[in-house]
DNA sequence: CTGAAAGCGCTAACAA
DNA sequence: TTGTTAGCGCTTTCAG
């Protein structure tokens, strides 16, 4: 059924279905005609009919790397919280870590489709960069911050600092680290650039022998960590980019019967739920990921309202969680 | 830009650039021309002026309680990744544990908007019942079993059955139970019928005082296991509807130094990362959720390419995954 | 194989 | 307030 055969239905105009649905002027009596007709149909408008007239979707465009994450999670329902307040329904692409699919998918929404676009990418190649910059749609990154686009990100290189720091304070004398690929600017060069800042700081150098690269996994965490205290020179404390790899790193140990916090000490970052209950509870630094979802949809909601080309970056702050895996002395 | 400017900038006929994007017939020349003006203006069809004319949205709705779950996230990813290779695209919508916003969706879902709707909910009021039976488009339950319905479950009764009969055979005689809301089938009420189950066949009556339902969360878990665990009847035995709830119980053990498996066996659901890092692995039944989003999403392709109304159930089975909990003797 | 033209269902300008 | 009507950008007959 479509407006006109419905109007006919009601005994009205078409164009008073339409102002019906779109609060324009209408008299009590069309309105009761209206809500009766719709009780007994059923009709309900046709959003592309709509969308092709107004140029409006109420669908904002989120791509991430994958979905289950906790982290990705979490900003992904601070997102929807906000926007599904609004009216807006969210286009979910689901990257699952292929860049291309990244760039495929921002080429999709770029023209229509969607009113805006949420970006939660890990890596940003000019690729990237050049299609951001041609987008017709308000778009934000999450998680990232890009210059010359509107950003919320974390302070991850802070993060790591007192992560670090914090590990140091308690004597820590043979820090070492376990990152993230450092072509993410977020987990995985910052939070090596916070590590090395707090580790410099206390008067030590860095050694590059103390310091491995994993995956965003427990997995690839347990091997660094293998690798990290078999060798002569043992650390006394790991800094991890994620809990995720402090959780395979507390394997390790377990196995090993390394004790921590007393033989080593092990820092995260995320505050994961898994945290708290490892066999020792991990201290974290606790990233504000909702929140980051949450302020990421209010940005691109008043880039959307204003259609302004002002950029914008927002830091979110951390808190240092300390549990067990640091409690020394 | 639209299809006639563009027409003209690519000296070809509209109809020509139309069938160029749906794969119509058309001469080599014109495939040239056509793909030579792209290059320069970066053209696009619209999307809703197409849905307008086919009736076909390409988009799947996809309802669920909440984002941030792993055993969620996980069906979604499976959802995903078999929509995506189709070339869908997923309209999420996070209800956020709100029943109404699960109606408003299914409601809007009902008419247009979306090919085909996939739904994850925990509890089904008759509201739903009566929706569903009028959506008009394709539409599969993922998670749940609701006779007259597509659906793509668990075999939830199986899974705590097989659970509390490993505890059993370790020679529990005094089981308890920490399940989840009954209105819910799949994970409250099933569940529990098989904790039941096993616990009648060993030939031990199911005492009400050694059960108790919680929510879905770790502190929940928390509160229930020092109910069970200080009263004058201690259990040997606990079985938990969720590895959530286990990993609260886990905790208050830990707590109050109750050994594990020792004085206490425990069991979960799910096989959740977290259940493999706890102070103590948690024996669990490991459940395919992302097989069971993949399954869902094959079932919806195939009912929305058939346009069939055959109901169709799929239950997929389980492996019981044994960690130190329960390794007794 | 090609192009002209008739809609798809809706909104909004315009005239009443 | 109201109703009529001209498009929005596209697909798809239909006649060439």
């Amino acid at each position: 059924m479509n407006i006109s055969e419905f109007a006919k239905e009601a005994g009205v105009s078409v164009s008073a279905v339409s102002r019906y649905f779109n609060d324009g002027y209408l008299s009590d009596d069309k309105r009761a005609l209206i809500e009766a007709a719709l009780e007994r149909t059923g009709y309900m408008p046709s959003y592309s009919a709509r969308t092709i007239r107004t140029k409006v979707t109420k669908l904002v465009g989120v791509i991430l790397p994958k979905l289950s994450s906790e982290s990705i999670s979490r900003v992904t329902e601070g997102i929807s919280e906000v926007l599904s307040a609004e009216g807006f329904e969210l286009l979910l692409v689901n990257t699952a870590n292929d860049y291309k699919r990244e760039i495929t998918s921002l080429e999709l929404f770029r023209q229509n489709r969607v009113d805006g676009v949420i970006l939660l990418a890990s890596v940003f190649t000019d690729t990237h960069r050049a299609l951001l910059s041609k987008m017709r749609v308000p778009t934000v990154i999450v998680g990232q911050q890009l210059k010359g686009f509107n950003c919320v990100c974390h302070n991850d290189l802070g993060a790591a600092y007192s992560m670090t720091k914090l590990m140091l304070d308690k004597g820590a004398k043979r820090p070492a680290f376990i990152g993230a690929n450092q072509d993410d600017v977020a987990a995985g060069r910052d939070r090596r650039r916070g590590f090395e800042k707090a580790v410099t700081e206390a008067g030590i150098t860095v050694d590059p022998k103390m310091c491995e690269i994993a995956k965003f996994s427990m997995d690839s965490g347990y091997e660094k960590a293998k690798l990290l205290l078999s060798g002569r020179k043992k650390p006394d404390c790991i800094f991890c980019a994620t809990d995720n790899i402090a959780a395979g790193v507390m394997q390790y140990c377990r196995e090993t019967d390394i004790s921590i916090p007393g033989d080593l000490m092990i820092g995260g970052v995320g505050d994961s739920r898994m945290g708290k209950v490892l066999y020792v509870p991990l201290s974290s630094v606790h990233l504000h990921y909702k929140t980051a979802g949450r302020e990421g949809a209010n940005m691109l909601l008043s880039e959307m309202k204003s259609g302004s080309e002002v950029h914008r970056i927002l830091q979110l702050e951390y808190d240092i969680v300390e549990r067990e895996s640091t409690k020394r002395g």
